[in-house]
DNA sequence: TGCTGATGCGTTATGATATTACATACAATG
DNA sequence: CATTGTATGTAATATCATAACGCATCAGCA
């Protein structure tokens, strides 16, 4: 399993990896890991994108499980307040965190061509931003950190790309 | 002028210098600093806030200069492409930027309390995230930095916050 | 002058994203 | 079994954004 999502892995055990882990921190923090929740988890990981709420719906509706905006939303906040996945601002859209239950910033690469979203890590409280906001008096909670730019693929031309 | 935009400060100078760097800018540039555009750009730099593009619509649509959301858009997207204006992603609204002229990738300070928006300054392409994006290949071209927390005057309940 | 292309604006309509509000279901608890 | 809290179902609506078309203006130029 990568963190950085744009090689190939075994996307299998990946998905199952996730699902077990986040099984596991609800178990342990009493959170009710519901079957829409759960579902919606399973679309955002195994498709291993960025995915818009109306998209998932679309998903959960076919299947019988919902058929309303506020549906997905509901799972969606559950799973974004948990930090079993997370907002793509830029895109308005939703994808599941790759390393769920260990506490981290996420920080996004998006390619401009391919909309394919890779998570790694940031450090906002560090550095210029956190000396900056360190001598304006502002406690930082939570960062939103989204690169845009070429991933590896759409470099080369690489098929994989649309 | 403050960079860090939580302090008092001599708004109406504020105002003028901003106006009158984006103007040269664009003499220089050869682009269309046109009424619409211009009065867009006073608007956001007076109320000194993010605002959403329908709420600079409003104030447009009462002096008469556009009703139409397209136009309101238009002046965005122009002023948001030519740096004049960062588009906040966390908020789905837009500041004018505090020093138009330098190439910058700005980054927000974002109280989640009052609102107040401050920019400070990033640089995605050091530390951390720019270490991940060159081992995956990942080429930065653009980032959004946005930090959500408590501003100095909501940590101490001061009266300038709602 | 009159043509032509580029750019910006006016307007209608629509699309895309997200929330409010209220009703219902259902499990855990006393 | 009544109560409470949490989750879900649904209708309606709010909010954010763009597509598509036509007109106005103006610069460059024959």
């Amino acid at each position: 399993m990568d963190t950085i999502g744009f090689e190939q892995h075994d996307h299998k055990s990946c998905v199952q990896g996730a699902l077990s882990a986040v099984e596991a921190q609800c178990a342990a923090h009493k959170l009710q890991f519901t079957p829409v929740r759960r579902r919606v988890l399973e679309i955002l990981l195994s498709e291993h994108r960025a995915m818009g709420a109306y998209e998932i719906l679309d998903v959960l509706r076919d299947e019988g499980l919902g058929s309303q905006p506020p549906v997905a939303y509901r799972a969606l906040d559950f799973l974004v307040s948990h930090r079993f996945a997370h907002k793509v601002e830029r895109l308005n859209a939703f994808i599941a965190c790759t390393h769920p239950g260990q506490t981290h910033t996420p920080a996004f690469l998006i390619c401009r061509n391919c909309d394919a979203v890779a998570e790694a890590h940031a450090e906002p409280t560090r550095g210029i931003l956190g000396k900056a906001a360190d001598e304006a008096g502002f406690a930082i909670e939570q960062a939103v950190v989204e690169a845009v730019g070429l991933c590896p693929n759409c470099r080369e031309g690489h098929p994989a790309c649309a």
